[in-house]
DNA sequence: AAAGCCTGCGCAAACGATTGTGCAAATTTG
DNA sequence: CAAATTTGCACAATCGTTTGCGCAGGCTTT
């Protein structure tokens, strides 16, 4: 029934003109002095004609789109996907629509749907970035409001919130440690990414502290990576007692490979992993990991966007860059 | 460095009007006789000026967004966040962007976000929907390429695509009863939906062959309904040796309340379930499962998608109405 | 009674692209 | 060589909003 029904067809049915249609409807009637007769008319057409207004329209004149871009590495990941509903939940709460890309963890990709985000006139950008310099991402941030999260670099100017991750890895290596495995096997995701990097970093001076056998292998968050690498390193006839899992995708493959070994994850090997997978818990057995907040980072981060935003439409400078680490924590089960 | 530069930058630096550089952007060179050597001018200008075509201005004019909308009932619950992705990355893959929406289970959300996505002019939308009429929908529909998936409507002329939840229950029932399970427990998600329905029927007609004792509870895709479920399911002294939980949320509730019971899944109470989730094969026990093709799904709903939007482009009437149940399959694991 | 002010609204210019049409100059045709 | 084309591009309208400014008519002020 309703098509589409613009200012024009509403300035048509009621004789008034369309900028005082639009004062009307946009709640602008008092400080244009519309009569308050004229306006119930108004309202009283647009509503019988079904008016809604063309949010595209409405963007181009305003400059504002009430739209967050939300930019991850990749939606097949779970981690990722749960990171972004999160995220997205909070921004729906706040009245954001969100356009939502990937970036296939390829730094030109990245390049080209921040460039996307910003001919769409997004209001702010919440990212996970992928490249390892910020330079790019530094003149995005000039000209939209940018947060990252869950990654960041070293040195930028650029808000983010991330977890702890030299303080998670090294927690959960320090746990392992005391449990008394002697050849600790870490399989680590993308090797770049700063939270892989920073759980290196935490791996190594627990380690170093103890001096006791490691390696570091893999280079992917996937089932795959987590597969091929325990294979490679068991296969060498040089056994580990522990395996350090830096996400639940990589410990998934490296399940089905140990048991492939005939070898029990819990009991022939220890297993420790990082991340919240809920299905964690209800596994055999059930992993000990370290979980990050990520519901709090998630908040934190549109928060901040959203003082980002108010401040430059305010014509304020931004509020000072916040760069925030919040602590994970240690979940124990029963699999080392 | 390179700022906000318009057709009307590079129609400054060159002396070209905007539309010829419009022109010759777009490709559209030869058609509008425009000269080789302007050609290669006016594109050396926009390179080094770095020019990106505003989008949203490109919309309003051409109303076409190269977006599609996805609606989904709740970002939080790990199947559409799955199924959202992979949708998401087949949509990328064919050069479309994506605004993600939420409906929250609710019909007045599904209808706003769903005008949400007409006033953005977006040129599809993919949608689970929510809502029992398909009123509205159709609506939405005549005036944007619609395709529905995971849930549809009875009487409907809208296409989608969804698995055959009732041949997939059927299946699953039957399993159970030929393993010898004498009182099962259907634990449902939100009842009034199509695949919940479906999946009813199935077990019901299952069961009715047998005649065995069953019992039919709960309400939502959620872990904290598979928890509820249980514990009174179990607790009125009345107890079942299978349950059959409708996704793998319910899955993980009903494990916990189990263990809480001292009962062990798997040996106690044999248990199966709905769902994909990778997960699965890794839990104690290993999970049976009916497992969707979702990526085939996704697939076809897009393609029939891409195909309303080619036809409505080219002036033709829809292509026939596509009413498509995909076969789900039942993957045999220890848990029953 | 002339000068000022308020009320209530319309005009028209943006925002940045696309596109039908028009019109000189250059070229071809007969 | 005049007429007919063709070439190469610019003008201006348009998509649907928002918003600075202006302007009548009525009312108040001194």
């Amino acid at each position: 029934m309703a098509q589409k029904n613009t200012l024009l067809t509403i300035s048509e049915q009621t004789g008034y003109s369309v900028s005082t249609i639009s004062r009307v409807l946009s709640g602008k009637a008092k400080t244009y002095r519309i009569s308050r007769e004229t306006e119930t008319l108004i309202k009283e057409a647009a509503q019988r004609l079904n008016y809604q207004p063309n949010l595209i329209a409405q963007t181009l004149r305003t400059q504002k789109s009430n739209t967050v871009g939300l930019l991850i590495p990749e939606v097949d990941n779970p981690f990722f996907a749960s990171l972004a509903g999160i995220i997205i939940g909070i921004l729906h709460s706040r009245g954001y629509h969100v356009l939502l890309a990937d970036s296939r963890e390829s730094a030109r990709d990245e390049v080209q749907e921040l460039r996307m985000f910003m001919s769409r006139s997004v209001d702010g950008i919440i990212c996970i970035p992928v490249s390892s310099t910020p330079d790019f991402h530094e003149h995005v941030s000039s000209q939209i409001p940018m947060v990252l999260i869950d990654r960041h670099f070293k040195k930028t100017s650029l808000s983010y919130v991330c977890t702890d991750n030299y303080a998670g890895s090294r927690m959960a290596t320090e746990y392992l440690l005391d449990k008394g495995y002697k050849r600790i096997l870490a399989i680590q995701g993308v090797p770049d990414s700063m939270p892989n990097k920073e759980r290196v970093r935490g791996f190594v001076d627990a380690i170093g502290v103890h001096g006791v056998d490691y390696k570091i292998a893999g280079n992917a968050f996937s089932v795959e990576n987590g597969n091929r690498e325990i294979l490679a390193a068991f296969s060498g006839g040089r056994e580990y007692d522990a395996v350090f899992a830096f996400s639940a995708t990589i410990l998934l493959g490296a399940i089905d490979a140990l048991r492939r070994l005939n070898l029990r994850p819990g009991k022939d090997v220890g297993i420790i992993s990082y991340d919240n997978n809920g299905f964690l818990d209800f596994m055999d057995p059930a992993v000990t990991r370290v979980e990050q907040p990520l519901r709090e980072a998630g908040k934190v981060a549109v928060d901040t966007l959203m003082e980002i935003i108010a401040a430059r439409r305010a014509g304020h400078p931004d509020p000072a860059s916040r760069q925030i680490l919040i602590p994970p924590t240690l979940v124990v089960r029963g699999s080392c």
